[in-house]
DNA sequence: ATAATTGCAAACGATTTGCACTGCG
DNA sequence: CGCAGTGCAAATCGTTTGCAATTAT
């Protein structure tokens, strides 16, 4: 029985990376140390926030990067929110999003994958299906309960 | 038998948005009348596009702001995309999107709303769930065939 | 009459880009 | 060493805002 530590996590996505050739930069892998510890799903200034201590010459541009770079290479999945900042998942298994409409807390959510709705819009559409989104919002218990206070 | 025209919805949602003590003047009704109209999913700027000609000096913020109140009213879906413009849906029945990852397109989709999946959030996360969101992605038709070619 | 709405330009915030410099391999 | 990656500042782009002028009611 082998039990997969975050050090493994990490060990084995800078094998990825080097795979296509990517340089392993201190800031990079710091980026990427932080994606697989972090629980919750930073926006890219969460990132550089969280870093600027450690290298308080980065830029955002390199945090933005680096997450571009993570996103094609499938390690890190983006979760664009209209007019706000992009939040990062880093990829570990499948799982939705229960976003909360008033403060932006995001909860996982483990629901079986909806393959057969790809399948049904593969077949109504003729598209070239790769993937979807799904997402249910409302207030997260706290905001609920300012709300109805209020 | 009553069947219900585009004139009808217009003069409905007229009515509407007069009982919240919105006044209606022209560029509003124009905006308006365009997405009752629309088939496609029209971003802001393609609604200015097409009214610049009717309205010489209608600027982008009267779109926006007749946008945001037509989504206040309920009389209009806001589809945002991460870095690129949101999309806009005149609400006439509930359908999900296939959205092309080409090239923008976006094509209705039929599917029974996913109630369940809101049930069980709510079930395992206390949220007060209020809507959710759920998109196909994938390649048109027309872009597969140019991907494939080249 | 008067408060809501418009149009304009400036402001904003997230993200990207150009480019000289640095440092990983 | 050479070229990928960094940091900085400026640029971009969608959207919002402040405000004076207009207009629906």
């Amino acid at each position: 029985m082998h039990h997969t530590t975050e050090h493994d996590i990490l060990k084995e996505s800078i094998h990825k990376l080097r795979e296509t050739g990517v340089r392993i930069t201190p800031q990079r892998q710091a980026v990427l140390n932080y994606m697989i510890k972090s629980d919750d799903h930073p926006t890219a200034d969460d990132i550089y926030k969280a870093l600027v201590d450690e290298f308080p010459n980065i830029s955002v541009a390199t945090i933005y990067n680096n997450l571009r770079l993570f996103k094609d290479t499938g390690l890190v999945n983006e979760l664009p929110y209209g007019d706000a900042s992009s939040r990062f998942d880093f990829i570990t298994s499948a799982h939705y999003h229960v976003i909360c409409t008033e403060c932006g807390k995001i909860t996982d959510f483990n629901y079986p994958a909806l393959n057969e709705v790809e399948t049904l819009a593969k077949h109504v559409t003729n598209f070239d299906i790769t993937h979807h989104r799904m997402e249910v919002y409302g207030l997260c218990p706290e905001c609920a309960e300012n709300t109805s206070k209020s």
